[in-house]
DNA sequence: CGTTACCTACCGTGCGGCAGGTAGGTGCCC
DNA sequence: GGGCACCTACCTGCCGCACGGTAGGTAACG
């Protein structure tokens, strides 16, 4: 699962093959069908370990008392970190792109992912205060959506100072607090 | 190259073969490579002249005499319309997310067309006046990445309305003038 | 006669997926 | 406790298909 998934984030769901997989884990590629019968069986199971895994991360910022800027912080250091792991985008910004040609169940997991991101925003701007009664949910799919814009920009430069120059911006500006 | 611009927008670089592509417009697929010996150049074609178009179209904007409110307006309307168009995405977001599976001649001309939205983007922040030596260049850049965002996240959920929903939030926050 | 714009026919590779085989373990009945 | 059924976790070997790319041919045109 975890050589599959570094797979998609690298070359994306086209670019995972079946006989690739196995040869990198070190079985025959009829063995990954035992447990996968098709690839969007696989496809949406690393989707899912993926939201999972990012829902238990998330989730535990929050647990540890973190404040909003510092959770964040936190959140925007997660793109960044997969940049520096060998110029990868999101697993779900991957196949989002990728989206016309991915199996249903797959797009599903996608939908899936930035709902999660979403949801984990908004909690966290509702930590901010009094603001009132701000729109959190569409402010936090903005800075969802512009975050994982500033990681795919930089991503296709290969160049993660970009990254940090675009999210800077984003906080001067005011899009994130 | 008008239906290969549109096969890679929907299907993505890997998703555009030289027979599917020879089906569409009614000729072999051997013919097309008479024109593009390998695929790379078939893609840096296809590239360049997606660059150039639009460095014609934006340029036609402000020699229009735009506003700089107008005049991203209409930047933002571009990213929009593909969207509309089939649920496409701008052929560079594609690109540069298939980026490490890409030839180096593809890649480039990616980096180029990021540096040619900046470079117009600046121009029409200085639009604004006064507002002194502010760095237009990385604002630039982020509402560059930010609009790509939008674009990517609206296309992985197939909703034009998410989009309108996040790039009016960015001129609500004042990422976008 | 040379060039242009196509064509047919093929090559090797890699793909998702399937049929069927097998070694080793587990559990249960006589 | 010996035999047998069954299951798990793999395997070999193949299928049909689509891919990028090449060799060489041809009809029309200047």
């Amino acid at each position: 699962m975890e050589a599959a998934r570094l797979t998609v984030q690298d070359l994306g769901y086209g670019g995972l093959s079946f006989r690739e997989l196995a040869k990198a884990v070190g079985i025959k590629s009829a063995s990954i069908h035992y447990y996968f019968p098709t690839k969007g069986a696989l496809g949406e199971a690393i989707m899912r370990r993926y939201v999972e895994h990012y829902a238990r991360y998330l989730e535990g910022i929050l647990e540890g008392g973190a404040d909003r800027a510092t959770a964040l912080r936190r959140y925007t250091d997660v793109f960044r970190e997969t940049l520096l792991n060998g110029n990868r985008l999101c697993l779900a910004g991957m196949l989002a792109a990728e989206r016309n040609e991915l199996p249903a169940e797959v797009r599903a997991e996608v939908v899936a992912w930035g709902e999660m991101n979403e949801r984990w925003i908004a909690r966290v701007l509702a930590l901010g205060g009094a603001a009132g009664a701000e729109d959190l949910r569409g402010r936090a799919r903005a800075i969802f959506a512009a975050v994982s814009g500033a990681q795919m920009v930089a991503h296709g430069r290969h160049e993660v100072a970009v990254y940090d120059e675009v999210v800077a911006t984003y906080r001067a500006s005011g899009l994130i607090p």
